[in-house]
DNA sequence: GGGGAAAAATACTTGTATGTCCAAAAATCC
DNA sequence: GGATTTTTGGACATACAAGTATTTTTCCCC
């Protein structure tokens, strides 16, 4: 309804990041399998995150996959540029590319309100935030898997 | 952000017809000029909304599509839950499949009254207050044209 | 009844997101 | 230095949404 997969799995895979020690680095294989994804895709998304400066990458034994410095803070809404793009906040609900205050299309003025509270839901919301819920043990990151449902 | 090129096309078009006559039957070809939209895909796309009870088909001439009789008062949600499916108010913003009050993911509880919201007005608004807002001429229903825009 | 106009139905093409596979490069361990 | 483990990068495969093309059916009008 609002995020593309990639966009699931990369909030997913940061979130589970920041519940593990910093500085001690993730393996892609765990996070996928924790996470219950496929996880030579999950290792390209992690990839393009690296590239963007979230996060740090290391090769070979020891290596994986840490949250790199001061990113713990990080507000959803700068992932979601990166994995939704630059043109994420700008949409109109119709697709008009052009609507604005100016140039409002019908729905303009009442989805303008919802919109503003969507954007500030993913502006205030962190990943240090959401993994100190999830460490608490009371959310869930991920379905369950069949295995863990059939006992 | 939230809606399919598909959804977008149907409420655009529906939209339209609500502000053509009641009972004159709108040809394809004029709503997808006017919406600046391929017409054969947009034909697939009125077919499917014929199919569902929202609009009322005649072939040959004189042809073309209507408002079914009742359908005016429509609320957006109804015409989404057939472009979108009808999974389309249950999903989670993080993808999992299970995410309630009691298995919730760790931004359910602060998504579900922003979501709440999104659903609340789709579900007010409605397709003849939709065309009577175009019908003052001050909202648009696509973008302009090139042409237009360069006079 | 015949010709033309329009939707209906179906099949096909394209584009993009998602997912898979494999070899190369880098880091570590022995 | 060789074996192992991991990321990296590219090519390939699949699925689904978006868009196109063609034929068939139905209707109006003469």
């Amino acid at each position: 309804m609002v995020l593309s997969r990639t966009s699931q799995y990369a909030v997913q895979a940061l979130i589970y990041i920041a519940t593990q020690p910093a500085g001690e680095p993730v393996l892609n294989r765990d996070i996928a399998e924790r996470l219950n994804v496929p996880a030579a895709y999950l290792a390209k998304i992690l990839q393009n995150l690296c590239k963007h400066g979230l996060l740090d990458s290391f090769r070979g034994r020891l290596g994986g996959f840490c949250l790199r410095e001061g990113m713990h803070r990080t507000p959803l809404m700068q992932v979601l540029l990166l994995t939704e793009g630059p043109d994420f906040t700008k949409s109109c609900i119709l697709g008009l590319k052009d609507c604005s205050d100016a140039t409002a299309c019908p729905m303009h003025f009442k989805w303008l309100p919802v919109k503003k509270k969507i954007l500030a839901l993913l502006n205030d919301m962190n990943l240090e935030e959401l993994a100190k819920a999830v460490m608490t043990g009371k959310y869930r990151l991920a379905d369950l898997p069949v295995a863990a449902v059939q006992g």
